[in-house]
DNA sequence: TAACGTTTATGGTCAGACCATTCGTAAGTT
DNA sequence: AACTTACGAATGGTCTGACCATAAACGTTA
């Protein structure tokens, strides 16, 4: 027996993919500076050659990288794989892929959004740059100067909430932000508000920015809470049909959900 | 002039990749439920069959799904592409690649938890359930008998945050604590925190758990900013090492960023 | 100078082969 | 009967080599 267990030692030498030791190399390389953001990688037969694998296994591993976002493909002469600067998009598009698998209803996204944005309006007000104030005074003007187009609408409402996340000196606020904000647009994507709800929203906007440029805090803090609170009252008649509970787990944690908030 | 304009309005009839449109494809079936967690996928020759394709095609949309976390692959007989429940680690391998590629350094994340936390802990004490409060209990417990082990410790920290994401009524709350508590385990991976840092840890816990469970809210929201600063201060040491910075661009918003923290 | 082919490097796709692993099962052994 | 072993089949993993499609650079011509 005792020369059976010492079996058990030896590891097996590759019990793993090719083009996974492939891609971990790669996104080391990138993760330690070694090749920077615009950059070529070679291409997929110098690649191949470089590591001494077939070119399917070199492309198995960039399908792996471009997912991630971390590494951009582009075909023709002069194309291939170049490292991309990564930005908050993967983030959000991995949640949004959660979030839509677990069929969480997007009452939930708001409910979260409404504990993280709302601080951030609050530390924008002391933290915030003279350029991001500009950035977001920028963006109301926008977002009142196109109340008849949904599209440059909402172009000027993401503008106003990434130029709020950049001004925390801290990006994850930004990032985390940003990924909830991305799951909202994904569910409505393709719905009119109607002009009404966006000229609310500018107010409302507005009534944020300004309690931030004057470096009110607090104010900014509950004007948040009532922009977001508000857009979700006129939003819910879209929910309906945009987020059906599915099995009756789900149903039974949204009604328990409501419940606790009412006691609020 | 007029001719030759008329030509944008014919799009290329396929620019896209093959092995996108056959993940696409697939993501949708799961996503629809046509196709339940734990099931199977029909075997890489099958599918090449049915969607017209090679299998090499097939294989890179696979590396896609299996990247987004959303099946899992199995070799040799009666293996295959297997649907998988997809959890947070997804989402949590993308927040840490983002950080680790934008070289955030691990404090911000701590204050990113700052935000969240104990929002979740004051969330508990109002909504947690018995059983939620149970299974609290039981990591408090677990973290005590195993001051001796890191791993053993750490599984047992891991339980309780973990329960009290589960205890908010609300998922969304539930994956973006456990994504960003997995960046910190990633970033101290390895590390032993020593007895005496545990059993402070496991105070602390205890805590924020008892504030918890007599339903304390305010006190629990306290008990857990006590919990991460000073969790936060003496693992300070460890972090020098952990993430240096390197451009001079990151270098300058750490530096104001920790002149703004001081004005708080 | 501007419009238009041509060349060329590169990704995209394919077919077919062979290897490696895993599981079920049948045969053999105790 | 129970256990062990050996084999077969299904399936993912990898390779080879070819050809197509695209886009940028280059040269040519009006």
């Amino acid at each position: 027996m005792g020369s059976k267990v010492s079996l058990r030692l030896f590891k097996p030498v590759r019990a793993v993919r090719l083009s996974d030791v492939v891609a971990d190399q790669i996104r080391q390389l990138i993760l330690q500076g070694h090749i920077e953001p615009g950059h070529r990688l070679p291409s997929e037969r110098q690649l191949a050659e470089r590591f001494g694998t077939s070119r399917a296994c070199i492309r198995e591993a960039l399908r792996q990288l471009e997912q991630q976002g971390i590494v951009e493909i582009r075909k023709g002469a002069r194309g291939g794989a170049f490292v991309t600067r990564v930005d908050g998009e993967s983030l959000a598009s991995s949640l949004t892929l959660l979030l839509k698998l677990r069929r969480i209803p997007i009452q939930q996204v708001t409910e979260a959004r409404l504990a993280i944005e709302p601080v951030m309006a609050r530390r924008a007000a002391q933290y915030a740059r003279p350029e991001l104030i500009e950035e977001m005074a920028a963006a109301i003007e926008g977002m009142k100067a196109h109340l008849d187009s949904e599209a440059e609408f909402e172009h000027f409402d993401d503008a106003f909430h990434h130029a709020l996340g950049r001004s925390q000196g801290n990006p994850v606020f930004e990032f985390l932000a940003m990924a909830l904000l991305e799951v909202i647009r994904d569910a409505f994507s393709g719905i009119d508000y109607g002009r009404e709800n966006r000229r609310r929203l500018a107010r409302s906007h507005a009534r944020v920015f300004n309690a931030i440029r004057r470096g009110d805090g607090v104010a900014a803090e509950r004007a948040m809470v009532a922009l977001i609170k508000g857009a979700n009252r006129w939003l819910a008649p879209f929910v309906a049909s945009a987020a059906p509970p599915s099995s009756s787990e789900e149903r039974g944690k949204r009604l328990t959900r409501r419940g606790t908030r009412r006691r609020r």
